[in-house]
DNA sequence: TCCAGATAAATGTATCTGCATGTACTATAT
DNA sequence: ATATAGTACATGCAGATACATTTATCTGGA
């Protein structure tokens, strides 16, 4: 018997979310992320590859303080996955006058993939905005857009707290 | 060229959120858990090791399969983090009859552990409320749970039908 | 009894994540 | 011209994530 058809018992949901809000948004999160990696595999590239890839795109080019604010992903993570996307000769390193900055663009390999993975990712989109409605996923974004503000804020106020009392 | 250089512009909020379900949920996922981590700091707890250690205290004992469930964590993600919290002796192997299984219990450790943090992730928990309402994270929760359940149904739906192209 | 199939967890590999800190370069005031 | 502050990115370290596969164990027949 297949394991994941497996009878009547594994029919059993997720249990019900937890009350932690971050917990929630995680676990969703690695859920519908599993879902949208499975469907883009046969591009080869993952939801947050693909993520960057477009936001590139989308600019032409982009450094890595362009990333960190439009993807709001910690600079030091930037770092690792443009590396590996600049290894794989996806993207490509822009020249810029400013020696610090480190600009990038796509390859013409880049955006071939990029051209395999759009069809994709809208087939992995349309499969969650059918089920979920447009109307509730509006509402939804809305929450988690305020979520962000409130999320990013907070924590501004938290770590200046922290510093001064550190006397930094 | 005008790059968003620094000063005055610097108070833009991060950019509109994805038009992508899955990078929007990543995107804030990601900015609450370093609320909420930045919050638990003092305690030496992250919200992911909070949430299987809360897991854990509320069954009294729980097994990695039990602990897959309830926090829809794939099954090797899990053994490392349960390693983890063991190595630290936060949590302690439960005898079982069945050499296959492997269950966890708090320790006296675990359980003072828990008592500093809980506090912690209160204040972290009321903070978002208190700015976003809960009647706002009400429905975000419920929209959320919709998705959830999409995204696990439909990623069985996609990796059965797979299994039968390649003849498995 | 013994074995095939099922189940629970562990392991190899690779990527994602981010804190604390370091390095390289730029801009500014003197 | 030069110290100094500030900016942009990199690195060391540690944990979080999960696919593919393996190992250990259990269970139900033949």
């Amino acid at each position: 018997m297949e394991r994941h058809s497996a009878g009547v018992i594994d029919r059993r949901e997720p249990g019900r979310l937890s009350p932690c809000v971050c917990s929630t948004l995680r676990m969703v999160s690695r859920a519908v992320t599993q879902l949208y990696d499975d469907i883009l595999r046969p591009s080869g590239l993952r939801v947050t590859q693909f993520s960057i890839l477009a936001t590139i795109a989308r600019r032409g080019e982009a450094n890595l303080r362009q990333l960190e604010h439009a993807l709001v992903i910690d600079q030091t993570t930037l770092t690792r996955s443009v590396n590996l996307l600049e290894r794989d000769r996806v993207i490509e390193r822009v020249p810029n006058p400013d020696g610090r900055v480190k600009a990038m663009r796509l390859t013409g390999k880049g955006k071939r993939l990029l051209d395999v993975a759009r069809p994709l990712w809208a087939q992995a989109q349309d499969r969650v905005l059918r089920e979920l409605g447009q109307p509730a996923w509006g509402d939804a974004q809305r929450r988690l857009a305020r979520l962000l503000h409130v999320a990013v804020v907070k924590r501004r106020l938290h770590r200046d707290r922290r510093r001064k009392l550190s006397g930094r």
